[in-house]
RNA sequence: GGGCGCGUAGCUCAGUUGGUUAGAGCGCAGCCCUGAUAAGGCUGAGGUCCCAAGUUCGAGUCUUGGCGCGCCCA
C-alpha cells in the first residue's frame, strides 16, 4: 500500500515534515558520506553579513547556491558546503554607533575602543537566528556548524599570512590616497556617503596667469592661462596639464598687448566671456609641443625650496615641479585647455604626480606639495595671509591677492554639484591626501586579465564587459582603513627608523624577542572570562604588543617595533576566504589546513549578484592571482635589480607559494541579477515593497519560491519580486505534478498495485528504484507507455545537458514540458487502463509501472530544484512502500539517489514526433469543434485529416482510434483528396534562396502567388522544379527551396496549422444525438455520485424520468453504456422509491434523476 | 560625466548563424471537459519589437546616434 494522499495538508506543512525527516535521519550528512572518496565539486560560500535581516534577495542567492551543489552531489561528486560569515567593517561599526547614539571617530575613542569592539563582535550575531532559520527553511544545505567567520583568530592569521607574503614580495606598500575628507570631523567618507551629500552650489571660478619662463629660467612676456574653481588649491600648484592632441595658440590682447597660451578652440569663448579683444598671435601648435615648458607658480611659498633639478631614471635630469605635463583628461569643454594641477587635492591630479615620479630616480622624485593640514586649515607653508584659516574661507582673499599682483585674468561664479558631509550639512568636503596602505594589484593586472579570461562567467558578457573593463582600469588596492573593527594590518614599525616588518601569525608575534603588552589582553580576559578569545588578535589588544628590533633592523636592535594603527578593508577578508576558511598559512603552516585547502581549491562554482563585481568577485580574483598567479611585473623588476647588483642569474624574490594554472580561485560563476521590489524599485525596508521570506514560506512554501527563481527567467536577469508569480508556480508546476501523484496513489491502492514483486530483471525503461520489479519490459509495453518513457528519458538527458552548462532555466523548461505531457496526455490516455476491471491484466500493470517509473524518476529529476516536493514523492512512492533503506535497498531519501541521465536506448525520437502529431491533430480537431460550436460530448460521424507531409501517415492511420476517441468521432480518415478541402500556397524558402538570388528576392513571392498552388505543385511533381521568369531572368526553384503550405478552403469546418488540416463532418444524426444525450446523462450521474459522497467503488441504481421522447429513447438505447460508465447495476426510466430526485437539464431536455447506492 | 546591462502583448519574460505568420505563462473574455475535481483543456482579443538613421534583396536580431530604466563608478 502507498500512504494515502493527505488532502487536507498544503505544501508548506508537508515541507515542515520533510525538514523534520532530514534532521532526524541526518540526510545532508548522509549525502556527503555516500560520496566519500568521490571526485570533489568545490563550492565557495560568499559570506553574507549577519548583522541585518535577510530578505528575498538573499533567498535567491541561497537558492542558486543550493541548486548546483545538490545537483552535482546526485551526479556523483562530493560537494562540501562550508558556510561563512562576513563580520568586519564599517556597517557593523555604524550599527553599534547608532545603538550608542554617537557618530564620530573621536566619540568612539572617548567611549573606549575596547568596549566598542566588544559590542561590534556581539552585534555581528544579532540576526544569526533569523539567518540560520531562513537557510534551513529554504532547504539550503550548508554546513552551518563549521562556518568560517572572518573575525576568528584562525581566519585572521590566515589573512596575515597572505599579507606577509605580499609585503615580503614588495607588493604591499604605504602610499598616499586622495580621499573625500571631512576636515571638521577628521575622517574620510566612503563613496556611498559622499554620493548622498551632493548639492548645487556657486563657487568662485578664476582664470589665472602663470608667466612662462624661457630656457634660461627668465620670465617671458607670455603667460599660461589656467582655470580653476578651487582657488585655495593654488598655493599647492605643482604642474599645468595640457592634452597633447589639442591645438594651442598664443593669443594677444589687442588692448593691453598681453600674451596668453590657450586652447585654440576656446579662444572665441574666452573673448566673449571676458569681453576682451583676443586674437591668435601664432599658428596653432599641438599640446605635445608645450610639454616641458616652465612657468612661475602663482604663489612663491615652495619655490625657493623645491625649484630644483633631479635625476631622471633614464639618465637625464629635469625640474621636479612647475612644468607643463601631458594628461588625457584635459578637454576643451570648459576652462582654457590648460589645467592647474595640485596633486594633493584631486585624484586625477595625484595620478599626474605619480606619473611624473615614475620618471625620476626613486630618491629624487618630486615631493607632494600640500599647504593644507588635515584640519582643513592652511599650514605655515602657505602664504602668510591665509595661514591657520579654513581653506574655503580663503578663496576670496586669494583671488584678491592674485588681482593685486596682476595675475588674475578673469573671475566669475560657477554653478556645480559639490559634496557636503551627510552628517554635518554645512561642511563641504575636500579632497585630501591620506597615508594609506596599498596592494600593488597593478603589477598583476595582466595576470588578472588572463586569469579572468579563463573563467566561465554566466552570463558571459561579464567577462569582457563589466568585470573585464573593471580590470582594465585597475588601480592599486587601497587596503587600509583608519577604523576599529576589522582585521588589523599585521605590520610592525621600528620606532626609531620606521623600518617595517610583516607578521604572519599570533604565534610568530609572541615568539619575537622582548615582547611586551600581552598583559592588556590577559588582564581583560581575567576580568571577564567570557571574553571571546578571538578578540585578542583585534584592536586594541593587538596594538599593545611590541617587540625588540633585531640586529638586522636599521636601528641595529636598539629600537622597538610597534604595530601600525590601521585595520584592513573587509573585502580583503572575503576575498581571502578560499584559503582563510581553512586557516591556511602556507605549505609550512598547519597541516590540516594545508590538506583541506589543497583539496578544495579552486572552486568549481560560486554565485552572487552582480553588485559583487567589484566586491567579492574582484577581491577573490585579485588575491588569488597575487598569491598563485604568474609572477608580478614588480617582482620581475625587483629580480632584475637584484640580478644587476649581485650578478646572479634567475634571481627570484621571496615567494612562498607556487603558481596554480588559471582560472582560480573559481571556474564557473553565475552572476545573478539584482532583485527589485514589487514596484520595480530597489528593495527597501521602509518602502515595504516586498514580503518577509517567512510569510512566503508559510503561504506557498519554499519549493514555490525556489521554482519561481529557477524556472521563471535566466538567473542573471534582474528579477522583479512578484508574490503573484510565486503563488502561480504552485498550480503551474507543483500542484500539477502532485495531482498526477495523487491520481496514481488513489488507483494503485484500489487495485492493490505494489512495486515490490517477482518481476523481471532490470532493463531499459525499468525503474531506477532498487527493490522494485516491474512485470514487463519496456519493449513489451504499449506504444503510449514507450512514448512517455521515451519522453522521460529524453527529458532527463536534456536536463543533465543543460544543468552541466549551468542553465537551470532551460532545464526547468524541459521538466515542465514533461510534467505537462505526463499529466495531460499520458494519464488522460491511460485512464481506461487504470479503471479496467481485471486488476491483474498485463496492460493495467504496465500502466501502473510506467506511471510509477515516471513519477519516481521525476522525483529524482526535481530533487535539486524543489527538494521538498521531491522528498514527499519519494517517501510516499518509494521509501515507505519499500521500507526504504532496509528491505528493498532503495535509498531512504531521494537526495541519496544518483541523478537520472536519460537512457538513450529508451528514447524513440520517431515515436515522440508521431505522438506530437497525434496531439496536434487532436488539438486542431477541438479547435474546429469550437468554431462550429459542437461540444466534445456530442459524437460526430467523422473527421478528415490532410497532411502536408505523409511520412507518418501510415502510422497515424493505425492509431486513428486515439484521435477518434479524443475528438469523439466515429471515423478518422486520411484524405486522399486534399484538393477538395485545402488550397495550396507555395512560398519561397528565404533562407536558401536569399543567398542564391539576392536582389531578385522580393519579387519571388508575388511571382509564386500569381500562379495557382495546384499548378505549381503539379509542376514540381512532374519536373522536379519550378521555372519562373523574373525581370527577364530565368529562375529555377528546386523543391527544397520552396515551402508548401496549405489551409482549409472556405465552407468547411476545419482548422489548420503547421502542415495539418482537420476537417469536421458537422451533421448530427438522431443516433448521434441520442449518444450525445447519453454521455450528458453519464456526466450528470457522475456529478450526483460525487455529491452524494459515493466511494469510487460503490455500485448504484439509477432512475431517469423525463417527458422528452428523445431523452427516453437515448436512455433506452444506451442503458448498458450508462450503467457501465457509472457503475450502475441498472438504469430504469422510473422513479426510485425513497430517493429525492434532482432536476437536471440534458441537452435541450429536462429530467428527474434518482440515484441510490446498492448495498 | 564614464562603464556595463536592459527596453518585445495589460503583467512577467522567451526569441537560435538576419529569412517575410514574433512566441510562452499569467491576467482578461468566451467556451468546453470533469470520479486527479479548491484540478484540467480549447479559443479569442491584445504588438509602432523604445525612437531615428544606416548596412542588406530582407532587421525584433547587425551598425551608429538618440530616449528611458537599472547597476557600478566618478
Amino acid at each position: 500500500m502507498f500512504p494515502p494522499v493527505d488532502k487536507d495538508r498544503g505544501f508548506p506543512e508537508r515541507e515542515l515534515d520533510v525538514l523534520r525527516f532530514w534532521k532526524e535521519r541526518n540526510v545532508y550528512q548522509q549525502t556527503l558520506d555516500a560520496r566519500d572518496g568521490a571526485p570533489p565539486f568545490v563550492f565557495f560560500e560568499g559570506p553574507p553579513t549577519a548583522n541585518g535581516m535577510p530578505h528575498p534577495g538573499h533567498c535567491l542567492t541561497r537558492s542558486i547556491k543550493d541548486l548546483y551543489p545538490r545537483y552535482k552531489t546526485m551526479r556523483g561528486y562530493r560537494c562540501e558546503r562550508k558556510a561563512g560569515w562576513d563580520t568586519h567593517g564599517l556597517p557593523v561599526e555604524v550599527e553599534v554607533c547608532k545603538e550608542l547614539g554617537i557618530h564620530s571617530k573621536e566619540e568612539i575613542e572617548n567611549f573606549g575602543i575596547e568596549p566598542f569592539i566588544q559590542k561590534c563582535q556581539a552585534s555581528v550575531w544579532r540576526y544569526m537566528n533569523e539567518w540560520e532559520r531562513l537557510t534551513e527553511r529554504l532547504g539550503f544545505w550548508v554546513d552551518l556548524k563549521h562556518a568560517y567567520v572572518t573575525y576568528h583568530q584562525s581566519f585572521i592569521e590566515s589573512v596575515w599570512w597572505s599579507l606577509k607574503n605580499l609585503f615580503d614580495r614588495g607588493l604591499l606598500y604605504k602610499g598616499h590616497k586622495i580621499v573625500w575628507w571631512w576636515a571638521q570631523g577628521g575622517t574620510a567618507l566612503s563613496s556611498g556617503e559622499v554620493g548622498q551629500g551632493y548639492r548645487e552650489v556657486a563657487d568662485p571660478s578664476v582664470f589665472v596667469k602663470f608667466p612662462l619662463l624661457d630656457k634660461d629660467g627668465e620670465p617671458t612676456d607670455e603667460s599660461l592661462l589656467v582655470w580653476t574653481t578651487t582657488p585655495w588649491t593654488l598655493p599647492s600648484n605643482q604642474f599645468v596639464a595640457v592634452n597633447s592632441a589639442i591645438k594651442y595658440v598664443t593669443a594677444i590682447d589687442e588692448e593691453s598687448g598681453e600674451k596668453f597660451v590657450v586652447a585654440a578652440e576656446l579662444l572665441g569663448t574666452l573673448a566673449d566671456k571676458t569681453k576682451r579683444k583676443l586674437r591668435a598671435d601664432t599658428s596653432p601648435v599641438d599640446g605635445a609641443g608645450l610639454i616641458g615648458e616652465r612657468y612661475i607658480p602663482p604663489f612663491e611659498c615652495y619655490r625657493d625650496k623645491y625649484d630644483t633639478m633631479a635625476q631622471l631614471a633614464n639618465g637625464g635630469s629635469s625640474y621636479t615641479s612647475w612644468r607643463i605635463v601631458a594628461a588625457d583628461f584635459v578637454t576643451t569643454e570648459s576652462g582654457t585647455g590648460l589645467v592647474h594641477i595640485a596633486p594633493a587635492f584631486g585624484e586625477a591630479d595625484f595620478e599626474v604626480l605619480e606619473d611624473e615620479r615614475s620618471q625620476f630616480n626613486n630618491d629624487t622624485e618630486p615631493l607632494l606639495l600640500n599647504a593644507v593640514g588635515p584640519d582643513g586649515k592652511f599650514t605655515d607653508e602657505a602664504p602668510e595671509f591665509v595661514r591657520g584659516r579654513w581653506v574655503k574661507d580663503c578663496d576670496k582673499d586669494i583671488t584678491r591677492d592674485l588681482k593685486s599682483r596682476g595675475l588674475l585674468f578673469h573671475q566669475e561664479q560657477y554653478l556645480h554639484d559639490y559634496p557636503f558631509c551627510w552628517r554635518a550639512e554645512e561642511d563641504p568636503l575636500i579632497q585630501y591626501p591620506r597615508e594609506s596602505w596599498f596592494i600593488r594589484t597593478t603589477s598583476v593586472k595582466e595576470a588578472m586579465i588572463e586569469n579572468n579570461s579563463k573563467i566561465n562567467w554566466l552570463p558571459d558578457h561579464i567577462r569582457d564587459g563589466r568585470f573585464g573593463k573593471f580590470l582594465e582600469s585597475n588601480v592599486d588596492w587601497a587596503l587600509s582603513r583608519e577604523r576599529f573593527w576589522g582585521t588589523p594590518l599585521p605590520i610592525w614599525v621600528c620606532n626609531k627608523t620606521g623600518k617595517k616588518e610583516a607578521i604572519g601569525s599570533y604565534e610568530e608575534l609572541l615568539d619575537k624577542p622582548g615582547v611586551r603588552g600581552t598583559e592588556v589582553w590577559n588582564n581583560s580576559k581575567r576580568a571577564n572570562p567570557n571574553l571571546v578569545d578571538d578578540l585578542r588578535v583585534h584592536k586594541p589588544y593587538i596594538d599593545a604588543i611590541t617587540y625588540e628590533c633585531s640586529s638586522t633592523c636599521d636601528c641595529k636592535g636598539t629600537g622597538r617595533k610597534e604595530r601600525v594603527s590601521e585595520v584592513i578593508d573587509c573585502w580583503y577578508d572575503s576575498g581571502a576566504m578560499p584559503f582563510a576558511q581553512w586557516g591556511y598559512r602556507g605549505e609550512e603552516g598547519p597541516s590540516q589546513a594545508r590538506d583541506r585547502f589543497s583539496s578544495q581549491f579552486p572552486a568549481d562554482f560560486i554565485s552572487e549578484a552582480i553588485d559583487q563585481t567589484r566586491g567579492w568577485f574582484y577581491s577573490q580574483l585579485a588575491i588569488s592571482t597575487l598569491l598563485w598567479g604568474k609572477q608580478s611585473s614588480h617582482e620581475s623588476m625587483l629580480a632584475k635589480v637584484v640580478e644587476k647588483v649581485t650578478g646572479k642569474d634567475n634571481v627570484v624574490p621571496y615567494r612562498e607559494t607556487k603558481t596554480v594554472p588559471y582560472p582560480h580561485p573559481f571556474k564557473n560563476c553565475i552572476v545573478l541579477g539584482l532583485m527589485l521590489g514589487e514596484d520595480g524599485q530597489k528593495m527597501s525596508k521602509s518602502k515595504r515593497n516586498y514580503r518577509e521570506p517567512n510569510e512566503i514560506f508559510d503561504k506557498y512554501g519554499a519549493d514555490a519560491l525556489r521554482w519561481y527563481f529557477f524556472a521563471n527567467q535566466p538567473p542573471w536577469t534582474s528579477i522583479r519580486y512578484s508574490e503573484q508569480s510565486i503563488k502561480d508556480s504552485v498550480p503551474e508546476f507543483l500542484l500539477r505534478l502532485w495531482n498526477v501523484y495523487s491520481f496514481f496513489t488513489i488507483y494503485a491502492n484500489i487495485d492493490g498495485f505494489s512495486p515490490v514483486g517477482s518481476g523481471n530483471s532490470s532493463s531499459a525503461g525499468t525503474p531506477r528504484v532498487p527493490g522494485a520489479a516491474p512485470k514487463r519490459l519496456l519493449a513489451q509495453r504499449s506504444e503510449l507507455d514507450r512514448w512517455i518513457l521515451s519522453e522521460l528519458n529524453r527529458t532527463a538527458a536534456i536536463v543533465v545537458e543543460r544543468m552541466d552548462a549551468y542553465d537551470n532555466f532551460a532545464a526547468c523548461g524541459a521538466i515542465t514540458e514533461f510534467v505537462d505531457a505526463l499529466s495531460n496526455w499520458y494519464v488522460r490516455r491511460s485512464r481506461d487502463r487504470f479503471w479496467a476491471a481485471d486488476k491483474q491484466s498485463a496492460e493495467k500493470l504496465d500502466a501502473y509501472w510506467t506511471l510509477y517509473e515516471c513519477l519516481t524518476t521525476t522525483a529524482q529529476l526535481i530533487a535539486p530544484f524543489t527538494p521538498f516536493l521531491a522528498e514527499s514523492l519519494w517517501q510516499n512512492l518509494v521509501a515507505k512502500p519499500l521500507s526504504g533503506g532496509k528491505a528493498g535497498g532503495a535509498p531512504e531519501s531521494v537526495h541519496l539517489c544518483d541523478y537520472p541521465t536519460g537512457d538513450a536506448s529508451a528514447i524513440d525520437e520517431q515515436l515522440s514526433a508521431r505522438m506530437n502529431l497525434v496531439r496536434h491533430i487532436s488539438s486542431l480537431g477541438r479547435q474546429a469543434r469550437t468554431s462550429a460550436s459542437l461540444k466534445v460530448r456530442q459524437p460526430l460521424a467523422r473527421v478528415e485529416v490532410i497532411l502536408a507531409d505523409n511520412t507518418h501517415q501510415k502510422w497515424l492511420e493505425e492509431h486513428a482510434a486515439v484521435i477518434a476517441e479524443e475528438l469523439n468521432v466515429k471515423l478518422v480518415e486520411f484524405s486522399d483528396e486534399p484538393d477538395k478541402y485545402v488550397e495550396h500556397e507555395v512560398l519561397p524558402n528565404f533562407k536558401l534562396l536569399g543567398k542564391k538570388l539576392g536582389k531578385l528576392m522580393p519579387k519571388i513571392k508575388p511571382a509564386l502567388a500569381s500562379q495557382s498552388g495546384a499548378e505549381l505543385l503539379a509542376n514540381l511533381r512532374d519536373n522536379g522544379k519550378v521555372d519562373l521568369v523574373i525581370d527577364g531572368e530565368a529562375v529555377q526553384l528546386l523543391p527544397e527551396e520552396l515551402e508548401i503550405r496549405f489551409k482549409a478552403k472556405p465552407g468547411w469546418t476545419a482548422a489548420n496549422d503547421k502542415g495539418v488540416v482537420v476537417v469536421l463532418a458537422t451533421e448530427v444524426t438522431p443516433e448521434l444525438l441520442a449518444e450525445g444525450l447519453a454521455r450528458d446523462l453519464v456526466r450528470v450521474i457522475q456529478d450526483r455520485r460525487k455529491e452524494t459522497g459515493c466511494e469510487f467503488t460503490d455500485r448504484i441504481e439509477v432512475g431517469v424520468v423525463t417527458d422528452s421522447p428523445e431523452l427516453r429513447a437515448a436512455v433506452e438505447m444506451f442503458s448498458e453504456y450508462i450503467a457501465a460508465e457509472t457503475l450502475a447495476v441498472r438504469v430504469t426510466p422510473a422513479p426510485i422509491q425513497g430517493v429525492e430526485p434532482v432536476k437536471v437539464t440534458i441537452g435541450d431536455y429536462s429530467a428527474d434523476v434518482y440515484i441510490r447506492v446498492v448495498k
